[in-house]
DNA sequence: TCGTTGTCTCTTGTGCATAACAGACAAGTA
DNA sequence: TACTTGTCTGTTATGCACAAGAGACAACGA
């Protein structure tokens, strides 16, 4: 059976929810609640019912009504929460990237899921899901055999994100002055110098503010193969900045101050610069994924966190 | 419990062998077996022991032996052979393409299920496969919804596909003399010559070979992205292919006649002439493939084949 | 008329059992 | 030594059962 992970995360936005209405408060309809938790009326009406078990709401007047509110440990812990399909993903970007996998390894599906603790189905499900990162492919009738993150796949990947990239990039020349994009680039611009301003402090927020940057540039293609692609480098980067820690300030400090050097020239529209700038960030951007790949920790050796 | 797809299969493939040994003849030991039919010994000693049963082989002195050859109709009939994946694959893209799906439409895996014939674990593994084509999107926590085959689709298509093709074949400047790409594209350039003298018979071996020679070009890039996407463009154009035959054959020698352009011009390795040809060409397809799309049968009518 | 809740049906997610298949090991034979 | 086959173990594919979750419909009340 399913583990009721959507009904535990509903239920403990809820907790907060009736929490913010405070005591007293008159519980809203169930229509509402399902919208506003983004559910379906079926689980809400299950965490009504828990509710009412707990008594944290009674008729009151003809009217369901908050008469206590919830403690903190009321709450289903946070692990009960989340999906097996993001444990799995999580558990196996690990393994397959600080274990040391080498190209022609074979994935044993079967090991895994005893590995994770999750089914046999859980893990085969995933791994077709993440065949279309290109790091791993299926052998006909049988397993799957790792491909590897190897210097090859980030020199493939920066290939086609340069292609991708420039061609998003240079599309901002043509842009309507009312396209929305300005203004939400503006908004990045200001994130940028804010973070620039604090970097010693706040550098391990870059990761975040570069994904979002970088998608909104992509975003302007509006070509579904382009996001798509995106989703690959996210992976690949969110993992990537979890292992190599090496002169994470420093790096993150230059990326900084070529963004907004890349914003400048968007705003600029001036094809020239526009290369210019992309150009210039892809290519330190490159370097550094190619640098930790040199560095990734063998598996015997300790990871540092 | 698995299909025995493969045990059909292979059985099949030996019976031809064996015939092709003749009778009277020794049988060859299991491991040559397994690697002639390039399967496992487990499956051959089963397809052996079923041949002993149908007394195909007898041991004669001291040696299987064949003594009565099989007849056609000992063979399993072809449908039974082949793997659920494809069935699969061919049913969904015809409802998918065929059935006039439009956007927001929702995949009812169940229904499907019953539809095909397989369980809904093997449409269930399908969905998530597809779903790397981008015709198909799941929402969060439930069902799969449609993108459908439209002309943006189309055209986010050919705009990465012209991104590839062009940096591919822009590689050939670079290529040296003494690799093999040379002597394939010799061989290719022959094919198209002999299939442009007998167009009027001929004309429907052409996407055969135009898949061949775009994987081609395609494959000097040496990037994984660029390989993979060319299986969504196959597919596509697959599909494509079995119901668009309005002006086929003209349509068909119009792009032998482009190929050929273009192949000369990557001999010539002359960048201006490559970029010229390379143009040319996938603009005609891209018009050829959104012409297409106004005229896809909708559901009612009647499909020409 | 609009929004509410009770009830019901249908679909999807997950784990499990089991058959199909792959391949290792060892003993036997030429 | 090089090859055979018998035997055995381990992994993957597939169908199935069943609970979780989504959403339709209708009766009801303001």
């Amino acid at each position: 059976m399913r583990g009721e992970t959507v009904f535990k995360k509903t239920y403990n936005s809820a907790l907060e929810y009736i929490t913010s209405l405070g005591e007293a408060a008159q519980m809203p309809s169930e229509n509402f609640l399902a919208r506003r938790l983004a559910t379906s009326r079926t689980t809400v009406r299950k965490l009504l019912s828990e509710f009412k078990n707990k008594k944290f709401i009674k008729v009151k007047a003809g009217n369901w009504t908050i008469v206590k509110l919830p403690k903190p440990q009321d709450a289903f812990p946070e692990s009960e929460t989340v999906a097996t399909s993001v444990r799995v993903e999580n558990k196996f970007l690990e393994w397959m990237m600080l274990s040391n996998r080498k190209e022609g390894d074979i994935v044993n599906g079967l090991d895994l899921a005893r590995q994770f603790g999750v089914s046999t189905g859980a893990i085969r499900e995933y791994l077709n899901r993440f065949s279309r990162f290109g790091l791993i492919e299926r052998k006909p009738n049988s397993s799957w055999v790792i491909r590897g993150f190897t210097r090859e796949f980030a020199l493939e990947l920066f290939e086609v994100r340069e292609l991708f990239e420039m061609r998003s990039a240079l599309a901002f020349e043509k842009l309507t002055e009312t396209s929305a994009v300005w203004p939400a680039l503006k908004a990045l611009e200001q994130e940028h110098k804010a973070l620039f301003r604090n970097i010693s402090t706040r550098y391990r927020d870059f990761p975040s503010l570069d994904e979002r940057f970088h998608r909104l540039v992509n975003s302007t293609s509006k070509n579904r193969f382009f996001m798509d692609f995106y989703d690959i480098i996210s992976l690949i980067f969110h993992y990537h900045y979890q292992w190599s820690k090496v002169d994470e300030k420093l790096r993150n400090k230059a990326a900084i101050g070529e963004h907004l050097n890349y914003i400048e020239a968007l705003f600029s529209r001036d094809p020239k610069r526009i290369q210019l700038a992309c150009n210039r960030h892809l290519n330190s951007a490159r370097k550094t994924l190619l640098a930790s790949i040199k560095t990734v920790p063998s598996s015997g050796e300790e990871i540092i966190r």
